[in-house]
DNA sequence: GCGCAGGTTGACGCGAACGTAAGCGAGACG
DNA sequence: CGTCTCGCTTACGTTCGCGTCAACCTGCGC
């Protein structure tokens, strides 16, 4: 008699289920909640994690990939999840997302840079070594 | 009497001159030379930093924004410092840009979505703030 | 009832990358 | 001469992102 028709039964996910599927520990996910990234509900004690929890974790991870701060993540995350914002709620949140856009088409630009400047390191290392391996040929 | 002509006096910098250059602390400086990822030379008891010393304080910085560890710096910073190493630590040093060079490349590719994404999630929440300044119209 | 696996809540610990404060030269300046 | 500014070292403090450990609940299989 517990059967809420919440708004979609959405194949939920045990903490455990979680950590297997994304690779993070259930310490991670806990730590995620506690900070409010995350909001999984709860049946009993026990967390469960559905769709948008999950589409949140993706984007949390990414997130973490680019070098964001877990804060910075929380704030980009409102954007993602059109809940009843009011509008300069709303118009807050796209500041903030306009300046996170930023720092990744600076970075993505100069990772283009960094990225052709490692490969020149690379290929003089290279002829280093084949010079290297004339000189001293491996015995 | 101590001019030495060490193998060419590149303009140095005093660690003011440094960190105004750089905007980085005195400490930052002296944390990295700590973890062994600059070695400015000392007049006395004062360091003294020369162009080499800012090339790599530029990849660090670099280096770091693509949020590398300053270990992995480390073992970067070899490739671009062609010290007398032998054969097999040149490769070894090969090796570690390569790991380092995909990394790059992924989150280069990565970033590419991630941007595409976001900004499809920013013209969402535009219209929804067109949409939400009609309702309620800004008295 | 009993143990056990799986989950929960604190609380403390830890490594990375510095910040910060204390105290000590050493040169410049009036 | 005093004192100011730079810089140096040593050492403890801090923030972030979890790891780790203790202690507890809780359904389940026997």
């Amino acid at each position: 008699m517990e059967e809420e028709p919440h708004i979609m039964s959405d194949d939920l996910m045990t903490i455990r289920q979680m950590c297997d599927a994304f690779d993070v520990t259930p310490r991670t996910l806990r730590f995620y909640e506690a900070r409010e990234l995350i909001f999984p509900q709860r049946r009993g004690q026990h967390r469960l994690y559905d769709r948008r929890d999950r589409a949140r974790l993706k984007l949390i991870l990414r997130g973490k990939r680019f070098g964001f701060s877990l804060e910075q993540i929380r704030q980009l995350l409102e954007l993602y999840q059109p809940g009843g914002a009011n509008g300069s709620q709303i118009a807050a949140t796209i500041a903030i997302a306009r300046e996170r856009l930023d720092d990744m088409e600076r970075q993505h630009a100069e990772l283009q840079v960094a990225i052709a400047d490692l490969k020149n390191q690379l290929s003089d290392a290279e002829r280093r070594l084949a010079a290297a391996s004339l000189e001293q040929p491996t015995g």
